[in-house]
DNA sequence: GGTCGTTTCGGAAGCGTTTCCGTTCCCGAA
DNA sequence: TTCGGGAACGGAAACGCTTCCGAAACGACC
């Protein structure tokens, strides 16, 4: 048994099976032109001698990298994790191996599109969850590859997301049908990502919810601030320093939410007593905190958009822009306003 | 503007440069025997036609991947996350790809030792934050590739950590010197990881600290649950059931901590009024919900294993163990006991 | 000025596949 | 019996790089 574990290779095996490197070849990809019983005895051997074909090599000849490169920024945010958790999953359950490239940062995005490290590198590219600019869709198709996006602003490509308005409109029908009247929005925008200058769907929700209630546009109850809870805990200060603050407040996020609220209790307000508080997402902290929220499946969105890559790699038709739905959680910071 | 954007490879680098393969090929992998004048010509020629190496070819021929894998758990959850960002970015700042390798639940992780799909594609694998089994151990040294290990127990390879005891100890102590005298401890063990039977740091922690302050261990006040907010929930349940409640809580995490201080809010107890709490990590959580905890440098320890990762390639010398500094974050669930 | 050691550089042989062209073989149709 | 056509298979040229080995250039030293 104890044979000489060397290096083998295609010409070993081919020999080995009586047949040339080319038929060899064929067999062990599957590939048209082989007889059933030469295929099956190219196999037999391969397995017997315990080979399989360097990747590398197979590559080089012209096949596949059976890789793919992900494309994420703020990969330390559960959002993105848990799509790319969910991305990566279906990939190599499928034997593709992932390429991460995180990007962080407007110019360290910049620099990823200028580079392209993962040019001739990989098969695909995932964008997770950003939008990819004009200059950049064009160097993205220079690499001549597969390109899909998701939980994101819908890219010029193959793309899966939630409904940002409808998500928008579900935490604020939920406010409006406690009873809420006086409704604050705290928006948040992705600071790296200045593209976003129109307004979001999360944004539109909130402006076409008090229209169709019929309540008047306050302009002091919206503030805008960068992405973060932090900045959602200093736009709850501002909020709070008005003559007359909301009875409850819509943010972009679970995130903000959490800073709103912790600006809430430091100012000796309950919640929801005093004020009602929803968010976006139902980030895992917001069970812990017993959060309202609208919940979105977000390591789903991953997985489908894997799915949608696979199908596009092996040629089968996809769809092209998959929406996931939302849905409310009702936890226990939202209640009808006092009175 | 319109240039021909086809494929260009090393020969191509060459020629422009006016130089042979060979030389190119060493100036591109700063490899020794290549002027500086020289170096420098290839180098803005390559960059000038934005030309990158191609993996498959150079490793064919018996060169690096450029490649490093990451094996890494529940990428979802913040700590892992964020180590990996810290990772990744330095070794991508060295122009290393990295592959990523998300395991979740035992039996992944088995059959991911089990068929080591990284093995002959990469340089070198980062193990985070997961024990390496005997059996695992072997067949990763089968791969013949640099192995190190971060923000976990301490492997057998270079790696880096913290303590944690010492972080338990500063979580204790805190709670000590408040005046307390009745300590609960929840203990979160990952219930993918078995082989952690032996009693951790952070509980080590607790036993030394009270034995220090000489308060006998009352074991009622001691619970083990799974990895969780809401297991941290279940536990402080249970902790409240007791005739006796403890005035103070340090749980191994603040995941945890968070899932206890629900339990306490829905039971109507004030924090840190009625009781403290304490986690470990500073999630970025633990400071909007205004939780005091001990911190730990995470995306720091991903840059220190990526710097010892890119010393050990380069054949450098490296320290083996590194361990980074920990330190409490005093906020607003901690205070003296009442009186 | 000659010899020897360094340093820098080029030629060319692989590395292990895939795939383009053929070639052979077999079988049914004419 | 001959011939055409398709299926099965083989030869060999890429694919893009690394590296061994030797040549050339350049000083330094005696």
């Amino acid at each position: 048994m104890a044979q000489s574990s060397q290096k083998i290779n295609m010409a070993d095996v081919a020999r080995a099976a009586g047949v040339s490197m080319a038929t060899a070849s064929r067999a062990l990809n599957n590939d048209y032109g082989v007889s059933e019983a030469t295929r099956r005895r190219v196999l037999a051997v391969a397995e017997e001698l315990s080979y399989v074909v360097s990747p590398e090599a197979s590559r080089l000849a012209g096949g596949a990298t059976g890789r793919v490169a992900v494309v994420v920024p703020h990969i330390s945010r559960w959002f993105f994790a848990a799509l790319l958790e969910g991305l990566e999953s279906v990939l190599r359950a499928a034997d593709l191996d992932v390429l991460l490239y995180h990007v962080d940062g407007i110019e360290d995005r910049h620099d990823f599109f200028h580079r392209l490290p993962a040019r001739r590198k990989v098969d695909a590219v995932v964008v997770l969850a950003f939008p990819v600019g004009e200059e950049e869709q064009r160097r993205l198709e220079l690499m001549g590859v597969t390109i899909i996006a998701a939980g994101g602003q819908h890219a010029p490509y193959p793309n899966v997301s939630i409904d940002d308005e409808t998500a928008g409109r579900q935490a604020m029908d939920h406010l409006l049908f406690l009873g809420h009247r006086r409704i604050a929005m705290i928006a948040a925008v992705d600071p790296d990502q200045p593209d976003e200058v129109q307004p979001s769907g999360r944004s539109n929700a909130y402006y076409s919810a008090l229209r169709d209630a019929g309540i008047p546009l306050d302009e002091r109850l919206v503030v805008t601030v960068d992405w973060g809870g932090d900045q959602g805990a200093d736009a709850m200060a501002k909020l709070l320093s008005q003559p007359e603050p909301p009875t409850a407040v819509y943010a972009h996020s679970d995130e903000v939410a959490l800073g709103a609220i912790r600006t809430l209790r430091r100012a000796g307000l309950r919640i929801p007593d005093d004020i009602s508080v929803i968010g976006i997402d139902d980030h895992p902290v917001a069970e812990l905190t017993d959060l309202t929220t609208v919940r979105q499946p977000v390591r789903e969105q991953g997985e489908r958009a894997g799915r949608m890559l696979l199908n596009i790699l092996r040629g089968e038709e996809t769809e092209h822009g998959v929406v996931v739905p939302t849905q409310l959680v009702i936890r226990g910071s939202t209640a009808p306003p006092r009175g």
